[in-house]
DNA sequence: GATAATTGTTATGGACCATATCAAATATCG
DNA sequence: CGATATTTGATATGGTCCATAACAATTATC
């Protein structure tokens, strides 16, 4: 089921038509039959999430966010005065893992960690003004440039109805 | 956006009752909010991603198969003759990394290549006999195990209007 | 006050992904 | 034909993400 960010070398010129044919003594690539992969769930589902986040990705070049560093900036934004525990098992990132990501964060002045009074061992998280500034930005390319797409592709209804499906999934598959 | 494969250290014990009470004296941990995030769709997706690939391994223990190497078998039964480069190009494996991923496949006997004659370039991949019966073994798991918790899940209908938008993201997106 | 648990952190290894490069074989073209 | 370019499988290598063990500082527990 795998599947890589590789972008296809498009080896293939659109201006050749009459494409699939086998008797001419041309013997054309023709392409592979998929199968019953098409309707692996885990296969298209993994497809899928590669190319919503690449084009996250790119509409996101301007500000420089992955998914992930725009999960955590929201999430810090909607939950302030948590720590770098709470924050990070909500997302589903180990503490190990988050302390790079926090490192990134902290050193572009998005993010700051604050000695917590009540607990000297763990860091309160908060969003410095430019991470406000930089997120608020950031949620209106989102919505513009990327979720917007989804609407295009398959109209409101079923954007929310994919949205829950997914939703039901995460949660109780 | 980022989630990981942990699982969730589950430190609640189920049997206390009145959960997220704040005036007594508890001070419980008081779930965070997850906000705009259970709107995004790489987040929804990648979660959703996760929690599949997840069981799909569980429903494959007993074979041993990632999802990334039933996908391999899947495709080469469907296409015999071809060789590596075609395979991976079509998985979106890049052919450096299918070097690895063939060799275990074959050490397993699941899979041979075989030179070709046309081109002595070329492995032709085919599965041994032992590949296909993993594989016969491997799709009827999937299908009672794994498809079929989506129909649980979803219904019928859903569960192919599900699968259709993925498609339609991973190809128009 | 001794012991256990928690927090952030470091170190480390594995899995997956991507690029450059290579030898062998083939294709292309003068 | 023969020189050059391309393709195929492979190796080496580096990056990113994920997971575990271990540690010092701090706090909780008894």
């Amino acid at each position: 089921m795998t599947v890589s960010k590789t972008a296809e070398k498009s080896s293939e010129k659109p201006g050749d038509a009459a494409k699939g044919r086998k008797d001419a003594a041309e013997a054309q690539p023709e392409a592979l039959q998929l199968g019953e992969l098409s309707e692996q769930l885990g296969y298209v589902l993994k497809r899928a999430q590669l190319k919503v986040f690449e084009n996250f990705l790119r509409c996101m070049a301007s500000l420089q966010l992955t998914p992930a560093q725009f999960s955590v900036l929201l999430l810090v934004e909607k939950n302030p005065g948590r720590n770098q525990t709470e924050i990070a098992s909500t997302l589903g990132i180990l503490r190990p893992n988050f302390v790079a990501m926090l490192d990134n964060l902290e050193s572009r002045d998005l993010c700051a960690r604050i000695r917590s009074t009540n607990d000297r061992r763990s860091h309160i998280l908060v969003l410095t003004d430019k991470g406000k500034a930089v997120l608020t930005r950031a949620k209106k390319l989102v919505a513009t440039k990327h979720e917007s797409r989804l609407n295009e592709l398959l109209g409101q209804a079923n954007r929310e109805a994919l949205l829950e499906m997914l939703s039901k999934i995460a949660n109780e598959f």
